[in-house]
DNA sequence: CAGTGAGCGAGCTTCCGCTTGACTT
């Protein structure tokens, strides 16, 4: 039996006994190529390599053995020998449909294979699933497939199209893409969101000595028979809303206003007018899946997503919870059964709901395969229980899923919501209404096991809170014992954070359990979003990216992409729609393209054509702001840019500005910043002003040049160069701080002539460059060992220095010889060596090296070994990540730097 | 957007979803 977890390998094995063998694929083990290097030289100079789908030919996809697996699909073809049934019992949805089939691709066993699968890890069930094989759904994996096809012909054709026209090494994704916009768009509106400011009136009622309690708040909310307006009444605008259905419209209260009918208040006899009570009831939630366990552990523990789902790892591998990617709430019997016990031991039988409770809720695209997330076995281990096995992050976690699954089968909470209206007139004669409200529970249910968390910058109430009224009944005098006027100010919509992203696109439809985590940390990784604080800030490259998406490939970045692809690879599972007509759709467009499919006359291959040829690189990397205001996205980053007289005028934006701060006013401060450095003095040879500025390489000073009206050449010439100004960088030991005219103007002498060559008659030079001080002779150079030596190095020296070979780098320690000789490698027909390094003892060719293994003795280590160790070496080689490239648009760099 | 050791040009960057143990020179 193959299933695809490890862990759940080992606990299936348990159930099953000896008679099975239980192995894990441990997720896909076959892919397209990911790149040239994974593609077999057979396939290498094919047109469509480079994709990894013939899509001339049936979109026919080019599948290897993803390279880290060949291991583990050596491991299972010789597992296969010594069996004589396969069953194939991945997980039940789509992607596990396609990992059974390339399994079958893969293994090519020769004995009867079947399709085994189960939606919970339990005895009974895994025993009825041994009952009820079925055959491979070919249907089924036909979708995955095509879905598979489909973000590969997005993401490697978009993709490109923005090293072109933004910045290399950008991506664009069905996912990412859509979750990028999402966050772009949150910031376009809270930058248009106009600040709207009102007034009303907040109010301590008083009962009376005997009323319990005898004072409770209360708010104007009528002058006149007109509503008094609040923040919901006004929109993005900073503009009253007008009336709307069922609604009329409210008048805003200013501050005079306000102040005036406080004042007009004071005294006045007031009276109940109307007491409203409605029972409340609140259900409990439904048991985890993984996005509401990331979203809530956001909010309760403040982790990030990737944190949750690295704790949950260690929970589920230790089996202290089940599965930990899900998009199903669905709880076992025996599950349910377990909460109830525990519930009722904790906290009564009155607690517990009368009937078991089963979660229902359709996630958009649930493929539902496993279980909600919740405590492991068929009884729960409390957190006390397990507090000496588990502890920090992990243990935290537990009591969360613990906390909130003994709460999915406890009763509802029951109790009270009150409205009252209270009515006046003031001494002006305008008729004012009060309203308070108040909530009391008479009944906590589950919420005295779990009360979820509010989002951050949301304004509701969590489903704990109450607040208490007193008995009130109809036409009951009241008094005002305060009376404040108070103003409030609108504000704009809140900043997606990680929780709240997920929940968005886990509301399009789009994005896995699997992938959630992963999304933030793509976006984030690509330079389009960084976080400040909780929030997820996008940078200004995301604007110009999200802007031609929008622009030219607008249907790939709709919100019902997804949504409407989801649908249509359903009808393909259920064998009513061809695989491949719908990728020809796609990608080469259709005559007819049905309304509402991801097919669109013109096809993304067309488009792709198209876009490269008409996209303005300039325009698209000009993002707008305000007035004549641009921020432009450029080579090193943002900066600003406006036309003022005739003249482009530059400023450059700090990294960590997020865009909505970018007002008029801080914009003329950017203008306004000197760019001009801190000034050392005149230089008293030429009369020239000498500064120190940061550049981009770093410290340096320079000159500043009079401003020479070098007259044009009235004769058509081209007008005559501009003299450069002399520049020089900082020595590592100087900063512009503390750097004197004096050394200024000696590094400003730099390049210095040191002498000529009595061989070539060449000029050599010392002067101070990109690795540090160096000897310039023609296009032959030599690196100096320290600055200094730029002002006392001799022509003896030199001439010294240039009969030495060149030198890469300076650290060139002697070779360390070799722990021990081998022979020649059977691959290469090197001669190998074992060295010692910085990880222990390896094996290299001169070219791979490949560290020695547990087992391996340095000592005892023979040639085919080696050779076998360098073997497995090269085969990962273009698989292992390499260091991060360094991104120049890394939107927090500079401010590290400086920090 | 201060310019820097030779210069040219080939090759690479990139997607989404399954899974963790192996890796780093």
């Amino acid at each position: 039996m193959i299933v695809e977890s490890g862990t759940k390998a080992k606990k299936i094995q348990q159930y099953l006994g000896r008679d099975y063998v239980v192995e894990a694929s441990v997720g896909h083990i076959r892919d397209l190529p990911r790149g040239a290097a994974d593609v077999p030289a057979k396939y290498k100079g094919e047109s469509w390599a480079r994709l990894g789908v013939d899509v001339d030919n049936q979109f026919a996809p080019l599948y290897i053995i993803t390279p880290e697996k060949k291991g583990k699909v050596a491991e299972l073809k010789d597992a296969v020998k010594s069996v004589d049934e396969i069953l194939l019992a991945t997980d039940p949805d789509r992607e596990g449909e396609a990992i059974a089939w390339h399994l079958l691709e893969t293994l090519k066993p020769k004995i009867p294979v079947r399709r085994m699968v189960f939606h919970e890890i339990s005895e009974p069930a895994i025993r009825a699933a041994v009952e009820n094989l079925r055959d491979l759904d070919h249907d089924l994996v036909d979708a995955q497939e095509t879905r598979r096809i489909l973000d590969r012909l997005y993401g490697y054709e978009v993709s490109p199209v923005l090293w072109k026209k933004v910045m290399p090494r950008l991506s664009a994704g069905r996912v990412q893409s859509v979750a990028t916009r999402i966050v772009v768009q949150r910031e376009r509106e809270r930058m248009a969101f106009v600040t709207a400011s009102y007034w009303d009136i907040a109010a301590l009622m008083d009962a009376g000595a005997e009323a319990s309690p005898r004072q409770f708040p209360a708010r104007l909310v009528a002058v006149d028979g007109t509503r008094v307006a609040t923040g919901r009444d006004f929109g993005p605008d900073g503009q009253l809303k007008a009336a709307a259905r069922g609604k009329e419209a409210a008048r805003a209260l200013d501050e005079a206003s306000a102040r005036r009918l406080a004042e007009a208040l004071q005294g006045r006899d007031l009276a109940v007018e109307s007491v409203e009570s409605k029972p409340y009831t609140r259900k409990p939630y439904a048991p985890f899946m993984t996005s509401t366990l990331q979203q809530e552990a956001g909010r309760k523990l403040r982790f990030t997503a990737d944190r949750t789902m690295r704790s949950a790892q260690r929970l589920y591998e230790n089996g202290y919870i089940t599965y930990l990617r899900t998009d199903s709430t669905t709880l076992s019997d025996a599950a349910i059964q377990a909460a109830r016990t525990q519930a009722r031991e904790l906290y009564g039988a009155e607690y517990v709901s009368p009937q078991p409770r089963q979660y229902t809720r359709k996630v958009k695209n649930a493929q539902e395969a496993h279980e909600a997330i919740r405590p492991a076995g068929e009884t729960f281990r409390t957190p006390g229980e397990i507090a000496g096995e588990v502890d920090g992050d992990d243990f935290r976690l537990y009591e969360l899923i613990w906390q909130r699954t003994v709460a999915s089968q406890m009763a509802d909470a029951r109790g009270t919501t009150v409205s009252v209206r209270i009515a006046g007139s003031a001494a002006t004669g305008e008729e004012v209404t009060f309203a308070a409200s108040g909530r009391t529970i008479t009944f906590a249910g589950f919420l005295k096991a779990y009360v979820e968390t509010l989002d951050e910058g949301s304004d509701g109430q969590a489903d704990d809170a109450e607040s208490r009224l007193p008995e009130l009944t109809k036409g009951q005098p009241l008094t005002a014992a305060e009376l404040t006027p108070e103003g409030h100010t609108t504000n704009p919509p809140s900043r997606y954070t990680e929780p709240s992203l997920i929940k968005a696109l886990e509301d399009l439809g789009i994005g896995r359990p699997s992938t959630y985590s992963s999304i933030i940390k793509t976006i984030q990784d690509r330079g389009y979003v960084w976080k400040k604080g909780q929030a997820l800030v996008p940078s200004w490259v995301a604007f110009a990216v999200i802007g031609l998406l929008e622009h030219h490939f607008d249907r790939l970045v709709d919100y019902d992409f997804t949504a409407t692809m989801e649908d249509e690879l359903d009808a393909i599972a259920q064998g009513t729609q061809q695989r491949t007509d719908w990728l020809s759709g796609f990608y080469f467009g259709a005559d007819q393209a049905a309304e509402g499919s991801v097919a669109r006359a013109g096809g993304l291959k067309k488009l792709v054509g198209v876009n490269l040829e008409e996209i303005d690189a300039r325009e698209i990397n000009s993002v707008p702001v305000f007035d004549d205001v641009v921020v432009r996205v450029g080579r090193y980053g943002p900066y600003l840019e406006r036309v003022r007289d005739g003249q482009s005028q530059r400023a450059n934006l700090p990294d960590d500005l997020p865009p909505d701060e970018l007002t008029p006013e801080v914009a003329e401060q950017l203008f306004s910043v000197p760019q001009e450095g801190r000034s050392l003095g005149v230089d008293p040879v030429t009369g020239h002003e000498i500064v120190a500025k940061e550049g981009r390489y770093g410290p340096y000073v320079t000159e500043i040049l009079p401003d020479t009206e070098a007259p044009a050449e009235s004769n058509g010439k081209k007008k005559a160069a501009k003299p450069k100004p002399r520049t020089s960088s900082l020595f590592k030991s100087m900063t512009t701080d503390t750097i004197t005219l004096e050394d200024a103007l000696r590094l400003l002498s730099l390049p210095r002539l040191v002498g000529t060559d009595p061989e070539s008659g060449e000029e050599i030079t010392a002067q101070n460059g990109r690795y540090g001080p160096y000897l310039k002779k023609g296009t032959d150079s030599r690196s100096l060992a320290d600055e200094e030596q730029l002002f006392t190095v001799t022509l003896e020296e030199a001439l010294e220095l240039y009969k030495q070979p060149k030198q890469r780098g300076r650290r060139t320690a002697a070779a360390t010889p070799p722990l021990r000789e081998l022979g020649k490698d059977s691959a290469t027909g090197k001669p190998m060596v074992i060295k010692d390094g910085r990880f222990g003892p390896y094996v290299t060719d001169g070219e791979t090296n490949a560290s020695l293994r547990k087992g391996d003795d340095v000592e005892k280590i023979t040639d085919e070994r080696a050779s076998e160790l360098l073997a497995e070496r090269r085969a990962k080689a273009g698989t292992t990540k390499k260091a991060p490239a360094r991104k120049k648009a890394a939107p927090r760099k500079k401010a590290e730097a400086k920090g």
